[in-house]
RNA sequence: GGGCCUGUAGCUCAGUUGGUUAGAGCGCCUGCUUGACACGCAGGAGGUCACAGAUUCGAGUUCUGUCAGGCCCACCA
């Protein structure tokens, strides 16, 4: 048995990578039976390359995943991605541009089989570097948001909710992005300060010698005014109701309306009205049913009704209407105004509110299940507050706008009937209309991407179709994702799950943090501070990467991603791979080929049941992996990752590395011929394997491959083993006090090696232990040990330590240390003895102080008090003796 | 304008229901090429838990306010 000197994940992970795939060992089986846990990737866009945020969510999917995989439940990971309407539209359209094409000179179904050659071509990378990086999903179901089955389901639900009324069809305003040519929601648009102005205009009101002044962000908008509107209750102008101002540079007459949008506090008090542009204005045009001239068109340039401004792009337009208005002497005045400007979430470009007709889901009735499945808790928000932002969101929603203007998405199944103007919306494409014609159009329209998304948890599973796979991990058990898609995608899920399916697609919700660099700072392109995931998985392996973002992935909190975490991370892989190498190599001393775990794989009480007889170490490791395996499966059940990791770095390197293998190298030594010695070691070290498995699923299955023999009733791989289970008659308290006592006496005598500043390690110091406790036991029986791994040579007297004795001391309340050393290193030694007195003083006043007071002892539980009086008894021995040491120091 | 989060060691962060000398990683200091590992071993220094109050026998932990950051939502021209 050999493995290579240095760890090099490079070597084995590819092979790994690939044979998890090819050997569909995640395969789900429906048919399996038992407990379910599902979950469906949140579908990254088939454009995208992997990033840390998926890294990170992938990672945390992946170790919820395998352990419950490990714990023996129905499994199912499903992949898949999402066409992302506007995202790989603009990629191909740039492509096309470098041939010198536009997509219209393409014409649609030429483009339409461009994107999906493109999709063909570069929409398998991401889901590559998912296999690269280990994710364990069930590739055998990979699913596409524009593939065949998911297209019915959109079909499905789409003419569902139209006959429900759900869908409708109308003229509203919407934002509209003069660069992609289409509509968007709400949500696509983000809302970005700038610095801008606001500009007061006079409008004359006719037949007066008076005149309103309006106060606007836009003024190129004013060419299609429609009204002023005044508050009602505003007294300055109460008496110019009824008239009309005339529109200066249009030479219009529109009417002064009253309306509450005029906020007698703000500006003016006077409001110009643009209905055609504005989406306050649009509603109150509605209200008082004024005219909608549109000025600006869908390129964002001036229309034929912006009289001398026709043609003219919208910001070009807003200065020559500046300088027009100054013109003509009615600019009041311009005042610095910071304004928020909607841009397009894609391309930046500022969107223009425009009207048109377009198709959108009335949200109320969808919304009000949704709510109450999170009020009922049927879904679990972590961390929780985040149900509140859900909420907020669910409360206000508004209709959503899901027509698109472009070429690559899922085409709205209506079609218009050129004879008679019906619509008709249909699963499948209508011959005739009822007019009898067949001259039918279909809709020239796409969905909003998010639309196909939000059916994934259960269009994915064959809906709607009644599927075995959907009857069986539909709803999923999880959803892991970021708090950016929880409005897009999350709480559509959520509605469209209740409607279609009448129940929730998942029970909880985990929201993970962000991703940051090293400077806190967010990771982007633009920003250049991006950390491919992929090349440092080539530099310091996959396992070092999942290990370093769980161990920052606390609940609530972002995560730091830096060099040198992962390059800590690295160095617990490669402290786990010289552990294997140090098993190895004793294997092969003892003549063991392999780790046969024998009828069970998961036992953690055997060692312990053989009792005495086992050595203190292997007692002790295996009540801490029993307690590890506790403490991992609670932290992962409770989405705790950076407990996770925290748990097993502690247990594999403090406990395991640092002292059982310290301890059985001694053991090995002394009984070299003794099998059952090994057998043990190996034994912890193929469960520790399994422990840490879902967090570092390649080093462990290349060591796991290695070192369990290959027979019938082993699996394929580690990652079908048993995940090690807490098991109540593996806990040996006996074990763990004699090893903290063994530990104690250890490192008690490193620290007075320190203090006496012995720097040569080699050099063996003689030495005194009393005790009259416990200790005295564990030092007899383990007097070897504790001998070599502190190099001293120890005389055991069941007494304490006589006051006379020596200075160099150390003392506990279990026993006091005395080493003799052939020159005395008073002053270290003086340093240390007061330090720690100081110590004990402040700490034994302020245990007096507690008990010392009344209200104290009455009201605090027994067991404090009586904790605190146990504790202070210890601290005034302890004080006693280091008093005493320090006067021998002194008489010295 | 509304809502949410954060402020603990030089840096990045843990700290479950308030309770017994506040922890980790990285960095720093000292000593060690110890037959698994220098991506290592053994020791060490470093914190009035942002500030001010309140509740309590007891507060890093609960409440209020202040200050400082960050994020989300919103049609005030």
């Amino acid at each position: 048995m050999q493995i290579d000197k240095v760890y090099e994940p490079q070597r084995f992970e590819p092979h790994w990578a690939e044979w998890w795939v090819s050997s569909g060992i995640f395969h789900a089986e429906p048919s399996k039976g038992g407990k379910v846990f599902s979950l469906v990737i949140p579908p990254p866009n088939v454009t995208g390359s992997l990033h840390m945020g998926h890294m990170l969510e992938h990672t945390e999917i992946d170790v919820t995943t395998r352990w419950h995989r490990m714990r023996g439940h129905n499994t199912l990971w499903l992949p898949g991605t999402d066409h992302a309407g506007i995202a790989t539209q603009m990629v191909v359209e740039r492509q096309l541009a470098k041939e010198g094409l536009t997509r219209h000179q393409l014409g649609r179904e030429e483009f339409e089989k461009r994107v999906w050659q493109w999709k063909e071509e570069y929409g398998g990378n991401i889901v590559r570097q998912m296999i690269r990086t280990g994710t364990s999903c069930d590739w055998s179901r990979q699913r596409f948001t524009l593939d065949e089955g998911l297209s019915r389901a959109v079909r499905e639900v789409f003419v569902r909710l139209y006959e429900k009324g759900l869908i409708y069809r109308g003229q509203y305003m919407i934002n509209w992005c003069p660069r992609c040519l289409t509509a968007l929601s709400d949500l696509e648009v983000v809302h970005e300060e700038s610095q801008g102005n606001l500009w007061h205009i006079r409008y004359p009101v006719v037949g007066t010698d008076r005149y309103l002044v309006v106060a606007t962000t836009r003024p190129e908008t004013m060419l299609g005014d429609t009204a002023v509107a005044i508050n009602a209750k505003d007294e300055r102008y109460k008496d110019l109701h009824g008239r009309t101002v005339r529109l200066p540079l249009m030479d219009r007459e529109i009417p002064i309306i009253l309306d509450d949008m005029a906020d007698p506090e703000f500006g003016t008090g006077v409001v110009k009205v643009t209905p055609a542009h504005d989406p306050n204005d649009f509603a109150a045009g509605q209200r008082h049913n004024l005219p909608r001239i549109e000025v600006i068109d869908k390129h964002a340039k001036m229309t034929e009704n912006a009289g001398r401004f026709a043609g003219l792009d919208r910001f070009d337009a807003r200065k020559q209407v500046v300088a027009a208005l100054d013109e003509l002497a009615v600019l009041d005045k311009v005042e610095p105004y910071q304004l928020n400007a909607g841009r397009c979430q894609r391309c930046k470009t500022i969107v223009e509110p425009l009207v048109s007709k377009q198709w959108f889901v009335s949200m109320k009735p969808l919304a009000q299940p949704a709510i109450e499945a999170v009020e009922s808790g049927r879904i679990r928000f972590i961390p929780e507050n985040w149900s509140k932002t859900y909420f907020e969101w669910m409360y206000n929603i508004r209709d959503w706008c899901i027509s698109r203007q472009l070429w690559w998405g899922h085409r709205i199944p209506a079609w218009h009937c050129e004879e008679c103007d019906e619509i008709i919306v249909a699963r499948e494409t209508p011959e005739r209309c009822k007019c009898g014609s067949t001259n039918l159009v279909q809709d020239p329209d796409v969905l909003d991407t998010w639309f196909s998304s939000g059916l994934w948890p259960f269009s994915t599973l064959g809906w709607p179709e009644k599927t075995i796979d959907l009857a069986t991990y539909y709803p999923t058990t999880l959803l892991i994702t970021g708090f950016d898609i929880l409005f897009f995608w999350v709480a559509r899920m959520a509605m469209m799950g209740l409607e279609c399916m009448g129940e929730v697609p998942f029970s909880d919700v985990y929201i993970h943090g962000l991703v940051r660099d090293a400077d806190k700072q967010k990771m982007s392109k633009t920003k250049g501070n991006t950390i491919d995931p992929l090349v440092v998985t080539e530099q310091y392996g996959t396992d070092a990467v999942r290990f370093a973002l769980l161990r920052g992935a606390a609940p609530g909190t972002d995560i730091v991603v830096s060099q040198d975490r992962v390059e800590s991370a690295r160095a617990f892989a490669n402290k786990i791979w010289n552990a294997a190498r140090f098993i190895f190599m004793n294997m092969e001393k003892a003549g063991i080929e392999d780790y046969d775990p024998g009828e069970t794989d998961c036992c953690m009480g055997e060692p312990h049941e053989a009792s005495l007889a086992v050595p203190l170490e292997d007692r002790w490791i295996f009540a801490k992996l029993n307690r590890a395996a506790e403490n991992t499966s609670r932290a992962i059940e409770a989405y705790r990752y950076h407990e996770v990791a925290d748990t097993l770095y502690h247990f594999f390197w403090g406990e395991f590395c640092d002292w059982y293998v310290e301890l059985k190298k001694l053991r090995i030594q002394e009984f070299p011929d003794s099998k059952a010695n090994i057998r043990n070691l190996l034994k912890a070290f193929e469960i520790s394997l399994r422990l840490l498995h879902p967090v570092m699923p390649f080093l462990t299955e290349e060591l796991w491959q290695r070192l369990v023999r290959k027979t019938d009733r082993r699996p394929a791989s580690i990652a079908l083993a048993r995940f090690p289970e807490y098991d109540n008659s593996a806990v040996d308290f006996p074990a763990a006090h004699e090893m903290s006592l063994l530990q104690d006496i250890v490192t008690a005598a490193r620290n007075l090696r320190t203090d006496l500043q012995i720097t040569d390690p080699k050099q063996v110091l003689d030495g005194v232990l009393y005790s009259t406790t416990a200790a005295l036991h564990v030092a007899r029986s383990e007097r070897n040990a504790i001998e070599r791994l502190a190099n001293v040579k120890l005389e055991l007297r069941e007494e304490h330590a006589p006051k006379t004795e020596g200075t160099a001391i150390r003392s506990t309340p279990e026993f006091d240390l005395v080493l003799s050393v052939p020159v005395a290193q008073a002053d270290a030694q003086r340093k240390r003895l007061q330090k720690d007195i100081e110590q004990l003083e402040k700490v034994i006043a302020n245990s007096q102080r507690q008990l010392g007071d009344e209200t104290f002892i009455n009201k605090a539980p027994a067991k404090v008090v009586d904790g605190i009086r146990a504790k202070l008894v210890e601290y005034e021995s302890q004080l006693g003796k280091n008093r005493s040491a320090l006067e021998g120091l002194v008489a010295q």
